[in-house]
DNA sequence: AAGTATTGTTAGATATATCTAACTTTTATA
DNA sequence: TATAAAAGTTAGATATATCTAACAATACTT
């Protein structure tokens, strides 16, 4: 049996692990930081989950999933994005106040409730910051690779992906009226410091970097 | 802060003090046999939630509730029976399938979410088992008070409320094509055991006094 | 290569929630 | 009312999950 804290150890390391930079695995420090909690209790817990099995682990080494443990990882993933986009698509909360009410609806144990949630849910595949759900098969949707801050000067692209999820981009992002599936038109880029002049719905606003390199786009 | 813990102790507390006989309290041993605990732990855990004033207790006393304490009970009963309608109204799930689930998801905090669970099932007065879901307000919808086995001859009654509803049960009333909302017709009585011959859907069945127990009607 | 900074580990304390076994109080009954 | 049964309590053990403070190993920098 998995506690409720054991998949949230193995959360935070998938998070850790499926990085685009290839690193398939990562440290104590690093995972105490994701979690807010000290690396003595990291340190404790990384014990329990390779003595499961769930991980791979030596000390002062670095730590990797067992087959087994990104199985876990992904289904916690995958239920965590299943309930994201339930209280978005039928509940009508705003995507930036179900992070914390699917932090804990993705420990609900039932795979037949995942399987119906899905079957209601349409089977969708991207939730709604447009990270993709993972399937049950273990397989995962395409996710776009290129940003907002890599597109030029006349160039019109479409959001995909919001990087941050933090409540305080999604409500700036709402602002802008821009969402999951908005396009975006780059109007102007300044060399100085890279911010973008970009129009969404007919109106114009000027991006830093920083929030265009959150925004994941495809042509279109 | 109240740990899941805390609040399936305060529930079964209801259970046992919200009973029709007019009790309103309880003692150590009749909620540990309703947890699956044993005393000694139920006794830990009584001081927490006096200290807490969720209940009154003296040592060698009864328990009963606090204003705050049934206040607590109301919102876990609220929301378990809320999501047992949502898992049956809207996953499709069978009517002896949810109880563990529900068990799971009544521990979810969000104010907002319950209220937006509780529109989107069309604020729903009865759970899939008959039980009324208590309102935000505290206040919960009238329960019928007769049961099958007080039907006569010839009486014809609608099914509104399931009293045990443990899966094998459940089952055995979906063999019989009995929910909530079915109309059942006394066509026989017999004095020597009280089992009665009903007729369901065009079909007669004989059923036991303990069965007919179970079944809160009211006359139609 | 030496010294320093970073990263990771251990020991021991605290909090929650459970148990068993022994004990005490209250209630029922002969 | 004395005794037995039932109900309730306590002490001490175990398991989980966290922390702080002290220590050890590895990596970085000059
Ligand atoms: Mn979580
Ligand atoms: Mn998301
Ligand atoms: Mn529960
Ligand atoms: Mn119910």
């Amino acid at each position: 049996m998995i506690s409720h804290t054991e998949e949230d150890y193995l959360k935070a390391l998938f998070r850790l692990v499926s990085g685009k930079q290839g690193k398939q695995e990562a440290g104590t420090n690093a995972l105490a930081d994701l979690l807010s909690l000290k690396p003595a209790s990291v340190n404790n817990m990384l014990k329990k989950l390779r003595k499961k099995e769930l991980i791979d682990y030596e000390k002062y080494g670095k730590i990797s999933f067992t087959d087994k443990g990104r199985q876990i990882a992904l289904l916690v993933v995958r239920k965590h994005r299943l309930w994201e986009t339930f209280l978005v698509d039928k509940l009508g909360f705003s995507w930036d106040r179900v992070h914390d009410i699917a932090e804990q609806l993705e420990h609900i144990r039932s795979d037949e409730l995942v399987e119906k949630l899905d079957w209601f849910l349409g089977h969708p595949e991207y939730d709604p910051h447009g990270d993709p759900i993972p399937r049950s098969d273990g397989s995962t949707p395409t996710t776009p690779s290129a940003v907002l801050s890599s597109m030029q000067k006349g160039d019109v692209c479409k959001v995909m992906m919001v990087k941050d999820t933090s409540a305080a981009f999604l409500q700036y992002l709402e602002r802008l009226s821009i969402h999951v599936g908005t396009c975006v038109s780059v109007m102007d880029k300044v060399s100085f410091d890279n911010s973008l002049v970009i129009e969404v719905d007919g109106k114009h606003h000027t991006v830093s970097q920083k929030v265009a390199d959150n925004l994941y786009v495809s042509y279109c």
